[in-house]
DNA sequence: TTGTCAAGAATGAATGTTCGTTTTAACTTG
DNA sequence: CAAGTTAAAACGAACATTCATTCTTGACAA
């Protein structure tokens, strides 16, 4: 046996994954050859393809991690006890989002979100996993409007689904903003969200 | 002179792009081929490359249409007077840009905008217009933010950018909700956001 | 320790395919 | 019939992937 050690093994894989975030970042997986890939990581084509069948492969195990990082930092956020307001929830989410080791850690990392987005529309294999997860971060959320609503924050009649959706699609838009324009900050979510929150509402619109 | 009306080439470059629309609305722009686009609009190479110098080109025109769009929803809807409150202008403008001619009007229009994004991170003559766009509109939804406060319905030491980016962000992020999961209801948005404008803010968090 | 050696790991040129685009020749029409 | 328009074949370039080959590693015998 010439095993090489498990680590390097994996260090290899990372190597290979690493240097593949940063094309697909940049340029978006299918105007990405595997050869700008090697170039990018500097292995051989025959490295590469002997730590992943293809590119196909290649791109699922990314998406895959990018599915963990979001998820992570949701269930992460809806973790915490007791529930902090809305506005609070919302930047803790996006500060571990933007912080997570997935992608480099800052601002490349929406801009890969963006491209899983886009990938996951034309390959339901990726699909079916986005779809599972978001339900369940759905669910999870909408614990956290039942809490709002028992402690007297809400009326009792609101659906905690649509509001779980909403804040959702707050951190969704907000990444998406990161990812277009770079110059958002998660504070300006926040206090944004928070004078919304406090707004005088009538009560005939 | 065998010259064809004016009618006929525009009806050509529209059957062009509305076709080559459908195919990356499935595909993405690039895992998109332009024999798919050929195919498609029932074509051959020649006439398309009569209508349009390449593929770089046809996807400009796409994605100036589907700005086009997005800004026209987001300008249209400022323009109402009174401003409504936030929740009936994000439905306002959703409900717009999900019944607008781009597309095919319906579910459609959110996916070719999620690769539109995609798209315009490597492009620098797509980002430009955006940012410009973007910028634009944060200008007009502030204003309306301002109207808010003038009102009464905000206080006055409320950050105008932050609010109307963070109502921009809600409709990106509900775009994007529409595109991967397709159950979105502009209502459910506007319960929601409904909700956090209703609630019970303490004093101290 | 040191030297040996087979198996694992890495290489990079070559492969067949598909890409976007151009060219050529035929067809339409005012 | 001539200019405008289209179809279809053909182009080189670039693509993802393969494979015969070379290099490297680490267990083990001395």
């Amino acid at each position: 046996m010439a095993r090489v050690s498990q680590e390097h093994l994996d260090a290899r894989r990372r190597q290979i994954i690493d240097g593949a975030i940063r094309c697909f970042t940049r340029n978006g997986f299918h105007a990405t050859s595997m050869q700008d890939v090697l170039r990018e990581v500097g292995l051989s084509a025959g490295a590469v393809y002997r730590y992943f069948s293809g590119k196909e492969e290649l791109i699922g195990a990314i998406v895959g991690e990018a599915f963990g990082t979001i998820r992570g930092a949701f269930e992460d956020a809806a973790k915490q006890d007791p529930p902090p307001l809305p506005d609070k929830l919302l930047a803790h989410v996006l500060d571990t989002v933007l912080n997570g080791r997935v992608g480099g850690g800052s601002i490349e990392f929406p801009r890969l979100v963006l491209q899983v987005w886009a990938e996951t529309l034309r390959n339901e294999g990726l699909a079916t996993p986005l779809r599972e997860g978001f339900a369940d971060m759905r669910v999870a959320w909408g614990k956290l409007v039942d809490a709002y609503r028992e402690a007297g924050l809400m009326p009792d009649d609101v659906d905690a689904d649509a509001v779980a959706r909403t804040m959702m699609a707050l951190a969704q838009g907000f990444i998406a903003q990161q990812a277009l324009f770079g110059d958002a900050k998660v504070e300006q979510l926040e206090a944004g969200l928070r004078a919304l929150m406090r707004m005088e509402v009538p009560k005939v619109s």
